[in-house]
DNA sequence: TGTTAAACGAGACGGTACGTCATGTCTTCTA
DNA sequence: TAGAAGACATGACGTACCGTCTCGTTTAACA
């Protein structure tokens, strides 16, 4: 199958409706795009395969994602859905189930998406800017896990909100950059919360 | 010579030493493809770049390194030198010390290749297993940290050697991939070494 | 029939043959291009058309032939076979013979290309100089009818050898450009041959 | 504005006049036609171009002119000037200026686009329409010529005067399609004029 | 001492994708 | 309804790499 991208829907040919973007264009560009990820792997993904499969012009897709990583990042945020983490009672509870959602949600074909967004960002500077802001947005809403931590006087206050967020972010990514996404959640959660040393003696004031 | 990836040494055509591998060569190709990413970037990398960077015939780079990703690893591999870990008395402070030298080392151009192996591997398999060898190498080469801290009766118990090994690698994958080797690396051994919660009285059965 | 440009014939893949040119490949990239003008016009020509008709690989055409010109150029000296030129017995038959057989080849799908290669030299230096190179060739040649008539001793001397054969020149390319190739032979001779004034009371001395 | 033709002047944005045809459009559009073939050659000659110079809507150019070519051929009409012919007393003197008069102004960069309507004609059959109609034109303007001639009773009667305007145009185009503008028009002239062979006793039935 | 086999530089080859440009059609908005 | 603006599908442009190939040369290892 060297040419047809089989754009098998009949899919009536779209004009343009004046001098403002076409919604009804940028709709098909971005389920063609998640399709061919889901179905052809990241290799197949190119701004040619894609603009095939949506019966596009390439200029078009030029026109409003300058890089295939922002079309990437453009398909990632059009079909991802989290939704809100849930309250297990305990930190250690809660950051498991971050853990869980953000696996099984990467382990999806779409969700794969993001993997390759992480993998362009490191040669493509504006997606890394995209991605960047992308990062901190996720960061500030783990914060609401501290805070309801904090909240049930469970901290014990040696460390900050934002580092305890990184630190569960960075767990997130090395497995699904590493391709483990079927990692023990409750035992990262507890490699997390728990300390490694015996606090008895503590060697000095913490911070 | 079309494009001239300016080879500028003359350097005496190398020929063949009869039928086995020219280390000359294989050198030679080593030493172009450090210079390239060091200075073009890994954009420009590519397998025609290298050859002819290094006056190689382009079948001689595919008889020893099949894919790009195979030949990145092999220039990180002739490259990198990390050495021991420092002991610097606590566990806290061996982390700490250890990310220090990881930051460092990958903020310079050659180790910046690293990050790229990683991007790679997301989309090539070969370079994938080469990637989780390598991974398992260096976790297990962290676990000298967790043992010295264990000869020091230093730790709680409550979290594995490897879980430990794990975490130390994801914050510093995490700051590779997202360009942050200017992080605060005691900060973030803090985080990990020190418990979250307070762990006199915990509110419930942790999961 | 958007893409096919129906290589009908399936035409086992050419494979490189060393650091050399390919005369197969050439030979099917000239037949392509020669067929296509032939079947579909020369607004159809393109390299991307030929080197699907060709199954050759564009990199390829610009390769040999730099730019479009070169290749329309190429296409007809493949083809172009004249012949020499009948000897009737008088210069005057002799330029409506010249000029019936460059009539009769223009007229044919394939020495229609011609006429392209001049428009396309209007735009591309290059081409203009092969061209420029071309014409002088056909002077040349054309040359032998007036020394054929020089030995019959039957010409005037008002005119010399190559001015003559510009003029017979002129009048062929005007008649190509603007699609009158179904012109009078024998008119168009005589108007050049004869002479448009009454010489009895030369005006001066010619020259 | 994406690429800048600069339209240098500011020129306040022309709105329509109602239902009828703006003249000040017109003229702004075939300005910039006229303009950009001069300054950037016909290569960069496009409707789009123009468009863009113009600040004329690409609508507005399909509109009135359905072509390329036909607005090429409107450009040059609006701007050439050829005025009458000389009378010089004999023919061949009338014919050497008449050439002289073509060749000086196809040789300034306005005149320059003539040639490419010739040339754009071979691939679109309503401007060779287009042109056919002036060139005919032309030729009816050429026989004043002959006609002038006619009444001196120089013709010597063996050529008519069609057949004389035709060899002239010839000629003319000739020189114009290989870049021959700086050609001797006395000796041009003097070869069609002329006849090349003696006509005393004719050595044998033509053809 | 030849002969063989592999390594090597070179670069042609069929491809795919790139990012840009022009085409001719369209729709909306403004006067 | 003319006109400016510009989005749109299409498709050619010329370039860069891909991975495979064949060539001719060089040398060590084998016969």
């Amino acid at each position: 199958m060297p040419k047809s991208d089989d754009p098998s829907a009949p899919e009536e040919k779209r004009h343009s409706i004046g001098a403002r973007r076409n919604p009804a264009t940028e709709a098909a560009i971005l389920d063609a795009a998640i399709e061919i990820v889901a179905e052809k792997g990241i290799a197949r993904f190119s701004m040619e395969a894609v603009a095939r499969r949506a019966r596009a012009g390439k200029a078009t897709l030029y026109r409003w994602w300058p890089t295939r990583g922002a079309l990437l990042m453009a398909a990632y945020e059009r079909q991802k859905q989290i939704g809100g983490y849930p309250d297990t009672g305990t930190l250690e509870g809660d950051v498991a189930a971050v853990l869980r959602l953000l696996f099984d949600h990467w382990a999806r074909p779409e969700g794969a998406i993001f993997r390759h967004i992480i993998a362009a960002a490191q040669s493509d500077a504006d997606l890394a800017a995209a991605l960047e802001g992308y990062r901190r947005e996720r960061l500030d809403s783990l914060t609401v896990l501290v805070d309801r931590a904090a909240a049930r006087r469970e901290l014990s206050g040696a460390v900050s909100g934002p580092d305890m967020a990184r630190a569960i972010m960075a767990m997130a990514w090395l497995h699904l950059m590493v391709g483990r996404l079927d990692a023990d959640a409750e035992g990262i959660a507890r490699t997390l919360v728990r300390g490694w040393v015996a606090d008895t003696p503590s060697p000095g004031p913490a911070v």
